[in-house]
RNA sequence: GGGCGGUUACCCAAGUGGCCAACGGGGACUGACUGUAAAUCAGUUGGCAGAAGCCUUCGGAGGUUCGAAUCCUUCACCGCCCA
């Protein structure tokens, strides 16, 4: 790739919210990647993050698969593990008290999370390292030192805390240590790219570039990706809202979340968690467009790129025969649990007992609204004693081999 | 430290002694339509029970009352204003 290629594919997906400033940071990785090139160096990337969890979705690919493009380009790429933020305990979420992990935990997630981020990321050309190393050594003094770079007032301009202070919710102090920190972390490792979220705009993009310049390093470059929606298609995917699509579910299921994702979100993920290039996606929108490809056919390539980064090729085309099977054909699928059958239950009682409803007062309520059904016939009657038996239907994609 | 306000189901939010299992919105679920898309329409959304009904829930604990989400006491947490 000639250099501006090379600028267009690492732009693709990022999400500045400002024209200018996107300009400036492209313009930036020009320099800098030609800077590079001619004393024959690569670039330094990181991206931060967080252990809390081991259990990752799409959504946390995002930013890896950014790291990936680097990789590929023959760049340095640092996958840096916040474990010194992590045992202090983000309180963005302060619904939830979270646990201070102890270091072992975060060890022991950090492990996990690699694994899957592995999925994603070149492992023998990745660096991982902690950011305890540098920022447990840290001085009072020192902090005092770094914080006296920044005012309150470009705390409160920032937009998540003013939306709190306006709507009266609480700003921890601490919270802006944050900022600090990962600040400190570009610094440390004299980064020439840092690449997030867009809610890390600031940590990266303020914070970072006025740190490092105030410590006689050259600022970090800003690659701030856009947010992967969830598969509501309207607002970003996490767990907590039910909305994910997690790595380690299976193929079928993966490839039949990625398709229930609206069509207007597409171009997002097109972007942001494939490994197409920027002219091949521009190819498949415009075929969308010109009414040459439809977009449940754009879809299912979509899901099936997807299937097949998280399991395999194979895998990924028996998910979509699968898929065409059920949802298309309306017909069953190959596998399903099975219960077999005891004598005299009541239809209630096999729901229940398949956990295929929550209570039987659930149970009740998909009968009643015709939910339920045994072979393609629908069940009407919930107290009825079962039947047959048979494959049992709930909703569009409970199913349950029910044998003698 | 002082004054005031808040804490309601998955989320937002009404309700200020019986008509409250608790208005409304969002979300979710089911059905119709479809491309497991969008939009739209209809319905459901604490548990147990065939139904009548019963049980548990409105930050925690205790109290007043025939009766409390609603009143009182106390504890916890949050916010605002003043210092």
């Amino acid at each position: 790739m000639t250099i501006d290629e090379q600028v267009a594919y690492l732009m693709q997906g990022t999400e500045y919210g400002d024209e200018e400033l996107k300009q400036a940071m492209a313009n930036e990785l020009r320099l800098r990647l030609n800077e590079a090139e001619k004393v024959g160096r690569p670039l330094k990337v990181y991206c931060g993050f967080d252990p809390r969890t081991s259990d990752l979705h799409l959504g946390h690919t995002v930013p890896m698969r950014k790291l990936r493009q680097f990789q590929e380009l023959g760049h340095e790429v640092v996958f840096l593990v916040g474990n010194y933020t992590s045992l202090i305990g983000d309180p963005s979420d302060k619904d939830k008290l979270r646990p201070q992990l102890t270091q072992e935990q975060v060890a022991a997630n950090a492990n996990t999370y690699a694994e899957q981020a592995y999925k994603v990321l070149d492992r023998s050309r990745l660096q991982i390292r902690y950011n305890a190393e540098w920022l447990s050594e840290l001085s009072f003094a020192e902090v005092i030192k770094l914080a006296s770079n920044f005012t309150i007032q470009q705390f409160i301009n920032r937009e998540n805390f003013r939306l709190r202070w306006e709507n009266g919710d609480a700003i921890y102090l601490h919270e802006t240590f944050y900022a600090l920190m990962q600040g400190y972390d570009a610094y440390a490792l004299r980064t020439d790219v840092q690449v997030g979220g867009t809610d890390q705009l600031f940590n990266i993009v303020t914070a970072a570039r006025k740190l490092m310049t105030a410590l006689g390093e050259k600022p970090n470059i800003a690659i701030i990706l856009g947010i992967l929606p969830g598969t509501d298609g309207e607002v970003k995917m996490s767990k907590s809202l039910g909305n994910h699509i997690p790595l380690l579910s299976t193929p079928e299921d993966m490839y039949g979340k990625v398709m229930s994702v609206p069509d207007k979100a597409m171009g997002l993920f097109y972007r942001l968690v494939t490994r197409w290039t920027p002219s091949e996606i521009a190819q498949i929108e415009s075929a969308m467009a010109s009414g040459s490809l439809h977009p449940r056919d754009a879809k299912m390539k979509l899901a099936r790129e997807i299937v097949s980064i998280y399991h395999s090729e194979a895998e990924a085309e028996h998910a979509e025969q699968e898929f065409v099977r059920v949802f298309q054909q309306g017909d069953m699928p190959e596998q399903m649990a099975e219960y077999k059958l005891q004598e005299g239950v009541s239809l209630l009682d096999v729901l229940v007992t398949n956990q295929l409803v929550a209570s039987k007062s659930e149970g009740r309520r998909m009968v009643t609204q015709n939910g339920v059904r045994l072979d393609g016939v629908t069940l009407t009657d919930p107290n009825q004693t079962f039947p047959h038996p048979g494959v049992l239907q709930v909703g569009k994609r409970r199913f349950l081999r029910v044998t003698p």
